[in-house]
RNA sequence: GUGGGUGUAGCCCAGAGGCCUAAGGCGUCAGGUUGUGGCCCUGAAGAACGAGGGUUCAAAUCCCUCCACCCACCCCA
């Protein structure tokens, strides 16, 4: 037997009103701050991932799908989103329109990963960029969607975690001096002297026991800020006070994609446990230039929707489920079989949900059936019913039944 | 990619070399007299025990390989 492929899952009819309970919470915020929904390709040329996520992070160098198409062009899979949305902002000439250009995303996301509870080879992102301004105000702005998001969905505990990682300005300073810092030091794992060399920020976040006293009293990025990225960071302290979101300041929060500058901030439960955060994000004022645009600062924002998922199932978040069916036709004898096709038709052309059942079974079945559908009403045909041209109206929860006109039923039904 | 745990019908699971041609519960389907559901009762369908190999007179039960899921690491959403 076939098998989804691994750290791919269906979304079963079960699961569903848990995605459209995201899904509209996520229509109401980003319409809330003016986002416009963009949907990008699957795949994208390679190229577009290596330059922008960068050569040495670990999304590129063993993460992404990547294939040859028939043309002899690489492709991949798309493994994060702001890229795309990055392209499109250009291809498409979006710098010409009212600036900045805000972007949402609701899409596929594919990294090729050992899978874990919370971690899937293909896993969907609700994604937000704000592209075209570098005020700190809308990197306050992008925070407090992201917080507002998590807060309407209705998720309790969870922490708001903030740092700046300067720009390229100042970040070959706090980089040597990082380099200096961990260099001196003897007992290191292995991963993190290859990180010493090839990406020196990642040193801060090892999770090893014994890197782990030596990172904390690293060298912090805030303290190498060179005096624009100083006051964009004071600055936004400042307005995310003002309208009160709280944050911690977290000297070792790094993100993995090479493309941030200054703000980078991340969203976890407080709750301890494995594959815990459920959204990120920062500054990518050097990406767009980095695509070939002109200099074009831009911040965003991703949640990966599993992951509230599983914690709105852990918090007992209520999800609304969506309305069912309201009415089974049942019917004995050939002749009321066509009145059932036919009502149940009807009905649904006036906007009831209705099915006739099927497959020609006792009236008891066919209740039975009705009674594990769980619809409020059953309308029961027989011969005597299409001798008076009548039909039966039973109200399932209350056990009453009447005999009406067809006529009535729109309006018993409503 | 590394280390560990698990793998029996759609779901939850019993079962620890011969008594298993695999038990139970949920669910599904049917019936409990003639046109009526939910409770109850009865019955049926549904598993060669993740896959493949091996050990043995004999394996769901032991061994090996692979696959998948879970946990930790790594990384991130």
């Amino acid at each position: 037997m076939f098998q989804a492929a691994r750290g791919t899952a269906d979304i079963l009819p079960s699961e569903q009103p848990y995605w459209r309970y995201v899904e509209k919470v996520i229509a109401g915020i980003t319409g809330l701050y003016g986002y416009q929904r963009i949907d990008t390709p699957v795949f994208e040329d390679t190229g577009l991932f290596r330059r922008s996520v960068g050569e040495y992070t670990d999304i590129v160098q063993k993460e992404m799908y990547t294939f040859e198409d028939l043309g002899g062009k690489s492709m991949t899979l798309r493994p994060e989103g702001t890229a795309p949305v990055c392209r499109a902002y250009l291809e498409h000439g979006m710098q010409n329109l009212p600036q900045p250009v805000k972007l949402y995303y609701i899409s596929p996301i594919f990294r090729y990963d050992r899978p874990q509870a919370g971690r899937y080879r293909q896993h969907y992102q609700f994604g937000a960029e704000a592209i075209g301004e570098g005020d700190p105000a809308l990197d306050a702005e992008v925070i407090d969607m992201a917080w507002q998001l998590y807060r309407s969905l209705g998720l309790k505990d969870i922490s708001l975690q903030l740092n700046s990682i300067g720009c390229k300005e100042c970040r070959p300073k706090y980089l040597a001096a990082l380099k200096e810092y961990f260099a001196g030091r003897a007992n290191l794992c292995a991963d993190c002297r290859t990180r010493l060399e090839k990406n020196p920020l990642r040193l801060l976040d090892c999770k090893q026991p014994t890197c782990q006293p030596v990172a904390e009293t690293a060298p912090a990025s805030a303290d190498y800020l060179c005096p624009a990225c100083q006051g964009h960071f004071t600055q936004l302290k400042k307005y995310l006070g003002l309208i009160n979101i709280p944050f911690t300041l977290n000297h070792r929060l790094v993100r993995g994609l090479d493309y941030y500058t200054r703000t980078v901030f991340e969203v976890q439960p407080e709750e301890e446990g494995g594959q815990s955060t459920i959204g990120g994000g920062g500054r990518y004022d050097d990406l767009i230039a980095e695509l070939g645009g002109r200099p074009t600062p831009g911040i965003g924002f991703a949640t990966g929707i599993e992951r509230i998922i599983l914690n709105l199932k852990k918090q007992g978040v209520n999800v609304a489920v969506p309305p069912g069916l309201r009415v089974v036709v049942a019917f004995m004898g050939e002749k009321a079989g066509e009145e059932a096709v036919k009502l149940a038709a009807r009905l649904r052309r006036t906007g009831i949900s209705a099915i006739a059942s099927a497959g020609g079974k006792s009236l008891k079945a066919q209740l039975r059936q009705a009674n594990a559908l769980n619809v409020p009403y059953a309308v029961i045909i027989g011969e005597d019913e299409v001798k008076a041209g009548t039909v039966t109206l039973r109200d399932m929860a209350g056990a009453r039944q009447e005999t009406i006109s067809p006529d009535d039923l729109e309006e018993r039904l409503k």
